[in-house]
DNA sequence: TCGATCCTGTAG
DNA sequence: CTACAGGATCGA
């Protein structure tokens, strides 16, 4: 479920929730998720630490803990990350879980269990953030000219530009009007420049929306609440030019797209 | 660049 | 039952 926007409403809960926090004990109940990390030293080198700061960056979520540690936290698909006022009245299908030492706990729920969750020492290097001002027209230029992979791809690669999945990939091609196929050096300075500023203009959308729908009672619902143009839509008209919504197969996922007015 | 893989849930 | 899922990684 979770993209750039989602993540960035999780943390935000988080900095009001989660800040100044100390764990007093971490219980990581799907082993798997600290891997190659051993989940049992995991807990026992989390507990006695404040949480100091939580930071976004990408998709990743950074708990920066006392004494120069971190917890990385990926959501993946099916993820999210809350503070819940009693640890007793956890769910039982946790897949971790960390509490408080006020009897609140720091809840990790992945119904599907493809989240991570590890301890660092330094944080990774990732791509430029979508939404920071170093995501120019230069530094896009540049990136660009040096793949010939399908645009889409490009977009997703999280080395590149870190935060873009594929809704909001598919959202932003379509509203600068380019095909998800074009190779990524063989766009134009003038379509780059608008690609560039719908990218950033569907993920403010999507914080807009995220931050609404995690902040009503009950939580986070599947659906998305921001406007969609393409994704999800096979087989019904386009908005703009009265086709029909195309869906495709671009590395193993589905791709949206009006074959009409994305060129 | 493709396909398989990690898992579980849901829709058709 | 099959197909698909807003992610990422690995090996062929």
């Amino acid at each position: 479920m979770p993209e750039l926007p989602e993540v960035e409403a999780v943390c935000r809960k988080l900095r009001r929730a989660a800040e100044g926090c100390v764990i007093a004990s971490g219980h990581i109940v799907r082993k798997r998720i600290s891997a190659p990390q051993d989940p049992a030293e995991v807990e026992t080198r989390a507990a006695g630490r404040t949480i100091e700061r939580v930071e976004r960056r990408g998709k990743n979520i950074f708990l920066h803990l006392t004494g120069g540690l971190a917890m990385h936290v990926h959501l993946r698909m099916t993820g999210n990350l809350e503070v819940i006022p009693d640890a007793r009245f956890r769910p039982y299908a946790a897949s971790a879980w960390f509490e408080f030492d006020d009897g609140r706990a720091l809840l990790f729920e992945d119904p599907r269990g493809l989240g991570t969750l590890r301890l660092i020492d330094e944080l990774p290097e990732l791509g430029i953030e979508p939404l920071s001002r170093g995501f120019s027209d230069a530094a896009l230029t540049r990136m660009t000219a040096e793949s010939r992979a399908p645009i889409k791809l490009f977009l997703m690669d999280q080395t590149k530009i870190a935060g873009i999945g594929n809704i909001y990939a598919a959202e932003a091609l379509w509203r600068a009007r380019i095909s998800p196929l074009r190779p990524a050096n063989s766009l134009s300075p003038a379509r780059l420049s608008a690609l560039r500023r719908d990218i950033a203009a569907v993920l403010r959308d999507g914080v807009k929306s995220a931050v609404l729908a995690y902040s009503k009672p009950g939580g986070f619902k599947e659906a998305e609440q921001l406007q969609l143009n393409v994704y999800g839509r096979e087989g019904e008209t386009c908005f703009r030019g009265g086709a029909k919504i195309r869906r495709i197969i671009q590395g193993g996922r589905s791709t949206y797209y009006c074959g009409r007015c994305q060129r």
